[in-house]
DNA sequence: TGTACATCAGTGAACGCGCGTTCACTGATGTAC
DNA sequence: TGTACATCAGTGAACGCGCGTTCACTGATGTAC
């Protein structure tokens, strides 16, 4: 805004070095996400928000395609961090899987489409490993919180089947919540916040238990 | 294959006139998303793929869009045949639900570039109300699917929570179930069938009840 | 049955566009002595 | 402290590409008389 540009942020008179552009294309990205949609997310398009040469991304990364994960690893490690709020805020032990599956969806939703381009680089690059890793990733939250409401982390399938269905659901609520169709169930339980709430209770392994015992 | 060309399928020879370019524009859709992915359907690859000049499509649909919903659109209905089969097929009533979600996976994972395009025509376009006057429609058999598995049709808002709900948790598990982060669990519990079967179950909505009592 | 003609459903060349990527370059920076 | 030089991080022009769409056209079809 002005130009107090510290040593650290240089953010006025740009000089010929840009001195973070690797952090400043991510976010170049990201704005460029909210504003225009996926489809309007070319490297040229990143460079030219991030107000430098289609040439300049070369030197921080390989391709586009390294580009687009660095904005979705910063995107996964930001739902990391949702999530913690969402869990910490639960008023009680039971309540968490919940809090947590409505802290996922609103971000998705907040950020519909950072969401769908982070899904995509976990479809086929299979980014959990690195999450698994990470003390706050969204992975771990889950699993800490099932854990806490009473499941076993003995019986090591039972978890992991917990966890990916809890999954499965928050992504399939996320993506279909802004659906038009909705819209009148969505006006009458007064707004998509409760209504996200009502789905997410409804389906059952957020609500009430932690193993299945399908009788 | 042979020049056996009937009147109504005038395969061989390719005469001037097609007869019949645009069901054969939607089904050279289809073979491209099959074979390619959604990235690759393009009008003009649609066109080369049918065998005629990139022009030629504009006599049958307004623009791209136009074509790709036709495209979308005989996707669902397909979709609704699926999950008329998968209802049929249900061997006790309780398990309606369940092998209704499972053949709504099955589709969706055998055809997942259509079923993306399906879902993005819907997204945005709202599709539903067209399908709710299709008696095969997808969203039809669901609603009576749960009306027979014990629902009350009286309550309207409860009706429709409940099968946005289902709906919600089937197109998540479609959309997840091929991620590469899950295949050691995909691989021990048999293949990815039982593997969408076990989520689908685990989920609640599909396996025990028709309605909500939280707590 | 034959001919004139409107209409339909194709062709193929061209348009302008934005894309990812490469290239030779140059200005700025930092290090060795 | 000053200078030579390697390295780093930019520039901007150019490449070839495939895209959606338009255009003037032409061959085939069907209808009126």
């Amino acid at each position: 805004m002005s130009e107090t540009g510290s040593a650290e942020t240089p953010t006025a008179a740009r000089p010929y070095h840009h001195g973070d552009l690797s952090r400043a294309l991510v976010a170049a990205g990201r704005r460029i996400l909210e504003a225009d949609g996926p489809a309007a997310l070319s490297l040229r398009a990143v460079a030219r928000e991030a107000g430098v040469s289609p040439a300049a991304p070369y030197h921080h990364f390989k391709d586009k395609v390294e580009l687009l994960d660095a904005v979705a690893e910063e995107g996964w490690h930001e739902l990391g961090e949702a999530i913690a709020k969402g869990r910490a805020a639960a008023p009680t032990p039971r309540s968490v899987m919940s809090e947590i599956g409505v802290a996922y969806v609103r971000f998705a939703r907040e950020n519909p489409a950072l969401y769908r381009l982070m899904y995509h680089a976990a479809c086929d690059r299979a980014m959990m490993p690195d999450h698994a890793k990470d003390d706050n990733s969204a992975w771990r939250h889950v699993e800490e919180a099932l854990i806490e409401a009473g499941a076993d982390p003995a019986d090591e399938q039972e978890m992991k089947l917990a966890q990916i269905a809890a999954w499965c659901t928050v992504h399939g609520v996320a993506e279909m919540a802004g659906f038009k169709e909705f819209e009148p169930l969505r006006e009458a339980m007064g707004g998509e916040e409760p209504f996200v709430r009502a789905l997410i209770n409804h389906v059952g392994i957020f609500a009430r238990r932690t193993r299945a015992h399908h009788d």
